[in-house]
DNA sequence: TATGAATGAGTTTTCATTCAT
DNA sequence: TATGAATGAAAACTCATTCAT
């Protein structure tokens, strides 16, 4: 059992949360390379050195940045983890919808998508990997709904699921990326959510 | 009518073209922040500064770079630029086969996905710009391709065209960065890109 | 009222002036082209990078050490600013002696004409002109003397007060320059000093 | 006895005229060190490895041209060798404003005052040398004429000849310097040399 | 012989991290 | 504990000089 925290460690912490808050805004304004460690103090009111008291060093708050990302997209899938949850096309089609949404709540923070998809390949091996492994949980759920779906039936037949999964995931990514484009506003991006939902069920095709 | 090139003209070109290619593999592997020129001038076999007599410094070789790639992109994309070539859906889905071949021929040399997609924030807003700039390119061109079928009445009444242009185009791109994952292998590309056109064409639902 | 420095600021401060002081020997050993930023910083004995905490770079460093200089300069002049103060020949005379004697008290600071004067031409066109706008003055500031000498009536009626001017400020920069011969000792300066003094009022000629 | 030189000599020879010439003006227009070597072969029209067929090395033209002005400045005052030439005071003025109007004919070419005497200190040790060799030889020359004037009795016999030629020299070279500067026209250089040849001899007392 | 492409040593400057206060 | 001054390693870029054609 933990025992309450002491003020100074609730301040200690409180205080790790405003620099990787601050660093959300840095990262996603300047990109992780040219953001510097006192553009991100200098925001939060402290210290450079203060910083070094709750991070070994730039890579591990970037570290921390994106598993506080990745931590709530992992939320949100796993709220709907019952794979066998949806009985019928209706349902899936429901939860979809709800994913869909709560994915885009998420996304609407473009700072997140900037930071974790805007340089995947930009900063090095480990934070690819963990990207990668984000991608394959969700890739992994999606697959798991469409096996799902073809055991009740009411999925086409004829889907591969691991690679239908792998577009729908891809989609999903997708247009995150595509709604960083500065000339594309809220609206579009909740329409593209959507359209998006219509395309994987319902396909373009009359 | 342009004169034939002299000798040394060639040889200029040449060794400019063996830059560009050291930096696909350079910027790739290591990212543009991370890629030293010296990295680059050491797989080419020349001496640091002579990098200089054909870039005006490191970021001018990535727009070479990236000009090189769009410009790819973008003459498949021409190759198929009569939005009306389609009266069918079987037109229309086999000129979206091929274009999805075509693209994920492209896609298939990882390294200009890893430059190209995999860094969209984590250069500079120019940089940003160029890529946003194609993807809307390709959104137009897809919007076109909707809107005809559309007209002709093979697609569904209902579609939103420039919203389910993005979701298309996102799809594109989102399974091209998906298939940077080390743990996807050619073949389950390949899938993948069959996947998403089916996807687009007949969705999932029965 | 600026209130009290703190220690910091006048560490600061203090470091500072240890940089520039630093500078006038480099500069004036090396000449500035020459002159590494790590040669100055050894000298103080900083690490490199301290340097730039206290200047933008090499060319604001000069910039802080010719305005020290050009201060100087400037207020020795200021000190005997009365353009009228002096009443007849004889007390001219020995204004000039006075002022004579304190540029050639800055003037034995060899540093400083090195510096100044030895590469007027050879840093860039702001440096030229800082030295040039302190020669106009010094010309300003001696031509008024002239013409109160005139007005007084105990100067020859028929000298060009203007051109005379810069006659002898001419002297007193080219002699100053003329000193930082190495066969040239401390003495012999004093010697052309009141040789030129002597010059300047009566002239060789029997 | 020299044998009359061939054709490609005499081409030789000439060629090294041009970059010489080519050089006084790139030399005066951005200072010995932001000159290029190829700022020079581009006005002479050659290639930057010719250069390197006529001079060792930058520095080595720049001797070539430091010679020949200096030669220019010592054949003036060879011209007038003969320091026991002037019988007279009036012989001497007249000797003296000879001079006078030939260095500032040399000296209405403010190329090579700004080559120098605009960078002293700002090459090398050995630049120095030559110049303060050159200034050496100015004021012997002149402590020559004033030592004759003393012996035939027309000058002051108060007058430290040495000190009152460096005095001089300094005068001359110092106004050369103070010509420099772009709010003066050519009239004003005229006006201040004829100052300078007044005060020399008969002084601003009345 | 003349060329200009290639060279690499050298310099300024930046910034994540440490340390003295 | 918090600070920010100090650090030095690293990297882009320049240019006098050489070399292959």
């Amino acid at each position: 059992m933990s025992r309450a925290l002491s003020y100074a460690e609730r301040r200690k912490l409180q205080l790790r949360d405003e620099i990787i808050e601050a660093a959300f805004d840095v990262f996603a304004e300047r990109g992780y390379h040219d953001a510097g460690v006192t553009d991100i103090t200098e925001r939060v009111g402290i210290g450079s050195s203060t910083f070094y008291r709750h991070f070994d060093n730039k890579r591990d708050l970037l570290d921390a940045v994106i598993t506080t990302v990745i931590d709530r997209w992992v939320a949100v899938l796993a709220a709907e983890n019952a794979a066998d949850a949806a009985a019928t096309l209706g349902d899936y089609r429901a939860q979809s919808l709800r994913i869909a949404t709560a994915l885009n709540d998420i996304a609407s923070d473009l700072r997140i998508i900037r930071i974790l998809l805007g340089q995947i390949t930009g900063i090095d091996r480990e934070f690819e990997q963990k990207v990668f492994a984000m991608f394959d949980l969700a890739v992994a759920f999606e697959a798991g709904y469409l096996d799902n779906g073809l055991q009740r039936g009411y999925l086409r037949a004829d889907i591969d699921t691991a690679a239908t999964a792998r577009a729908v995931v891809g989609m999903i990514f997708g247009t995150a990326i595509l709604g960083l484009n500065p000339t594309i506003d809220a609206d579009e991006r909740t329409e593209t959510s959507h359209a998006a939902v219509q395309l994987m069920f319902d396909g373009i095709a009359k």
